[in-house]
DNA sequence: TTAGTATATTCGATCTATCGAATATACGCA
DNA sequence: TGCGTATATTCGATAGATCGAATATACTAA
């Protein structure tokens, strides 16, 4: 059991682990909002979006809504943007760290 | 720079992302081990566990200091274990639903 | 120096994640 | 019915993560 209950974290934090997905999470702190328009806010192909979407609906982070055409995400649950808080302090208290690492994942980038 | 943040956090998570991880951090909330014990505690492979440990060592989440043949971890920063007690609370506020992911979880373990 | 113990790294195989392109579905309106 | 718009799914290519086996390194003690 204590085992599974891991396998359930990882898998939740599996599904915040890309920037996409939090981005997503952080638009959605304010109220729900439609897949297109968090497309726009994004800047970020349609399907792309809408596969990450899948994702965070497929482990119960996000909850939608149809209405006529269009589709409603909402967060199911605050506490989610709570720990992404609680993430900006600890990057904010490990910040000469954290520098380092942004240097790292940059230069990751461009060498690709 | 805000997606950077966001590529900052969602490395972060990454590092969160596997059940192992999180029992080495579980291992270590009530203070330092050293690689053996967590390795014996936790009942894998002396290579996988210091792979994971290479992990958690380069995102800066666990401190290392040697004594002499050992190497002793510790955590360097208690608000990561605040999110994993955040994630139990979420866990219980969302427990049906969990119970039914973790049957998918465990579901396709046994298919494989 | 040699042997033994603790830990780290490298390697290759396998599995999982991510992306854009193409296609499918579902709805509203003429 | 047929067309346009919004969203989802499938596919194939590429990149990243994970594992055990083998090997390397670092330290201690004889």
């Amino acid at each position: 059991m204590q085992n599974l209950l891991r396998e359930y974290k990882a898998d939740i934090f599996q599904s915040l682990a890309h920037p996409t997905r939090i981005a997503i999470l952080e638009a959605l702190r304010d109220g729900e909002m439609a897949a297109g328009a968090i497309q726009e806010q994004l800047g970020i192909e349609q399907a792309n979006l809408s596969q990450h979407l899948a994702i965070l609906r497929s482990r119960q982070i996000v909850a939608h809504r149809k209405e006529g055409n269009q589709v409603f995400y909402s967060l199911r649950n605050p506490v989610l943007v709570e720990v992404l808080d609680i993430m900006r302090r600890y990057f904010q208290a490990h910040l000469s760290e954290a520098r380092q690492m942004l240097g790292e994942i940059a230069a990751e980038a461009r060498t690709r």
